[in-house]
DNA sequence: GTATGTTTCAAACAAGCGTTTGAATAGTTA
DNA sequence: TAACTATTCAAACGCTTGTTTGAAACATAC
């Protein structure tokens, strides 16, 4: 391994950002050897196939996530106290903070692949995170739970679902929204400042 | 014109459902024919290319949800007292299970297309319906901050996109929340309940 | 050096796509 | 009935898609 970036890699950056702008279906493989400045039937060499390839995309953006996700709740859970609406929603705060970091705008790759993968049908990619990464969203689930006792789990259940999509939906916003923020208001946006806006909507809700 | 349904209205049904469920590059023209039982070739021949296809689904169903909201906000518009928030919130309420009433399970194609026109990117649907249907955005948001006076343009217009993000997310969710709400809970989900649940999570979230 | 395994490359493949064509049919008007 | 328009149909068009192929280039070992 040189100390130039791999052909696996260029592909995945160039697949990652493609795939979030244009979603998966509208994204070619030229498309995509072509941004990464590598030979078409690379892709198929180095990961198989191109569903192959978006879960690749997806395994590398969520290990990342997940890592940071971990370091978040660990305090939470070991804390006695319980632990705020707040302080846990903030759980994901940085996690989604520092994954994008290097994106100027103000929105999330992270997110617009969640959201992507959310909306799409076969399922193979919803399979594949349930797979691999349901024991997260439990353990999230549960702090979340701790916090606000009262709500019995259905209920609970749905408000965490709403908070979920008012986030995905946010930040996997095109940039349609971020364009006429800047054009009424002459603000620019960043993902933190949206975030602060989020987050008091979203514990409200949640304690609604 | 026959009684029986047209070729044109054939084709926008199949094209409907089948573009809330997979969405638009996922459905070829070939499949959208064969369920609506009629030839290929007559999709081009009626509407001319499948991008005004796509047009025309969203027209008539924007066609109706107009015509309900309008009912909705006169009422309102027209009084005197200034309404509350979920006065303003439920004015969405009636159009959207009006036009998918004859939809059983507890997904809405309006929204899924909604959702899917979000995250299109060429943009070509939201320059159409911001074209068209601008003007009845407008008069929603005038109600929605009567509503709450207090809360400047700004914060208005950030916290109607999270309450359009969390609606749009819902609803358009594909089956998955369904099944697992079914499956943990055995509780048969219609759109009502949701809606039902979801309301006073938005109004309390915009309050914040 | 040669040999061996790995990676790149241009070219081609079959399959599916949206669209067009021109003839056949149905429907309407005179 | 005859003339004319609107619609349907099977077939084909040109193009793009994901994938495969076999040779070339590169790397690593002996």
């Amino acid at each position: 391994m040189s100390n130039k970036r791999s052909t696996k890699t260029k592909i995945l950056d160039a697949a990652e950002a493609l795939f979030a702008d244009r979603g998966f279906a509208e994204t070619s493989l030229r498309t995509i050897t072509q941004r990464a400045d590598v030979n078409l039937a690379s892709v198929n060499y180095h990961f198989g196939s191109k569903k192959s390839l978006i879960q690749a995309v997806f395994d590398r953006f969520l290990k990342r996530f997940v890592k940071e996700l971990d370091a978040q709740l660990i305090p939470i859970e070991q804390g006695e106290q319980r632990p705020t609406v707040d302080e846990v929603l903030q759980t994901l705060v940085a996690p989604i903070l520092a994954i994008d970091a290097k994106s100027d705008n103000g929105s999330s790759n992270f997110m617009k692949l969640l959201g992507r993968a959310y909306a799409e049908s076969q399922g193979h990619l919803r399979r594949f995170m349930q797979e691999h990464y349901a024991g997260y969203i439990i353990r999230f689930t549960k702090q979340l739970h701790r916090s606000e006792p009262g709500i019995d789990a259905k209920e609970m259940f749905w408000r965490l679902h709403f908070m979920l999509g008012t986030m995905i939906f946010t930040f996997a916003g095109s940039h349609a929204l971020r364009d006429i923020a800047q054009a009424d208001f002459s603000e620019s946006v960043t993902i933190e400042q949206t975030m602060r806006r989020l987050l008091p909507f979203l514990s409200a809700g949640f304690k609604a």
